[in-house]
DNA sequence: TTTATTAATGTTATATTATAACGTATCATT
DNA sequence: AATGATACGTTATAATATAACATTAATAAA
């Protein structure tokens, strides 16, 4: 099993988070022949430096602040577009919003675990729950292609303090 | 493992799975002194009686056809929740659309295989899944409260269609 | 059976999320 | 430099969802 959970409910250096992802993307774009222009570049950063998933319009108030001059919407969707192409990023369909991939190169489950109370999000990846739909897919003779997997619930840190404040 | 695969991807008697899912409906509702309007009656129905998901506006217009008269958002949106709240339908939050849940009784898995050529959408039912989910939640200290998991590919049907045309 | 209370609906307006269409600029190759 | 492909700017609008408040219907209490 491979988790950003530890990374994402605790604190920790994230500068270096951010700057493993971008070198990470520019590896990836290289490789692919793809262009990580500055906005696309600029909207991944902005995905890994919130702590949460964030929303096309709040990517637009970001991006628009970063650069100090109005962003439309078209190009918040083309840049996530993009480096939704590329397994950079993931969209939470539940949510309507977008979250840096922390592992794009690897295979693996799409399997988010959403806080309901802090909205931190980690992500998953999971070889018996593929292995499993894998199988379930294959009973029902459905041919599997793609998946959404979408836990809701409290994250260590908002569970610890629920647990708390009912015993306090 | 419970699912109503076959049901869904393969011609049988509709009308009898939507008087039973009315029925069941009119039971829960009885159950648990919620009413069962004629508004919330006619969309659980138009559900059951299409073969996919339906969205919001696919609903009013439906409805609006079927009332002879305009019918707002406001309304679908409703009804839609309030068959949600007893667990009588689900919502596909990567289709924004609506489906009815075909065992409302059960624990279940919230999980769908759809149909990205046709559209039909099988739900299954499945402990095995449950359990991993609820144990990978557990390793991560997260407090697992609902999910929505979502596969996408071929069902079937068109598994068969596209195997034929590349055959022949 | 009136009255009070709650639940459900009607209606209008608007917020939020996403895409279309088309012109302009930038980049890569010749 | 000319060309073609890719990316971006800009405006408009489509699609999905909710807010707010008035009205009606159903249930409960007096």
């Amino acid at each position: 099993m491979l988790t950003n959970s530890r990374l994402v409910h605790q604190p920790h250096d994230h500068s270096r988070c951010i700057n493993a992802a971008l070198a990470s993307a520019n590896n990836l774009c290289a490789e692919k022949n793809a262009r990580l222009t500055a906005t696309r570049e600029s909207v991944l950063r902005l995905l890994w430096q919130s702590h949460q998933p964030l929303g096309a319009y709040q990517l637009q108030d970001r991006l628009s602040k970063l650069l100090n001059k109005p962003v439309a919407p078209a190009t918040i969707y083309r840049a996530v577009d993009f480096l939704l192409q590329l397994g950079l990023i993931h969209r939470i369909a539940s949510l309507n919003a977008y979250i840096g991939c922390p592992f794009p190169n690897s295979e693996h489950s799409n399997l988010f675990m959403i806080c309901t109370d802090c909205g931190s999000t980690a992500e998953v990846a999971h070889n018996t729950i593929n292995d499993l739909l894998q199988s379930i897919s294959d009973k029902a003779h459905f041919t599997l292609k793609s998946q959404s997997l979408e836990l809701f619930g409290l994250c260590p840190q908002c569970s610890a303090d629920t647990e708390e404040s009912s015993n306090g």
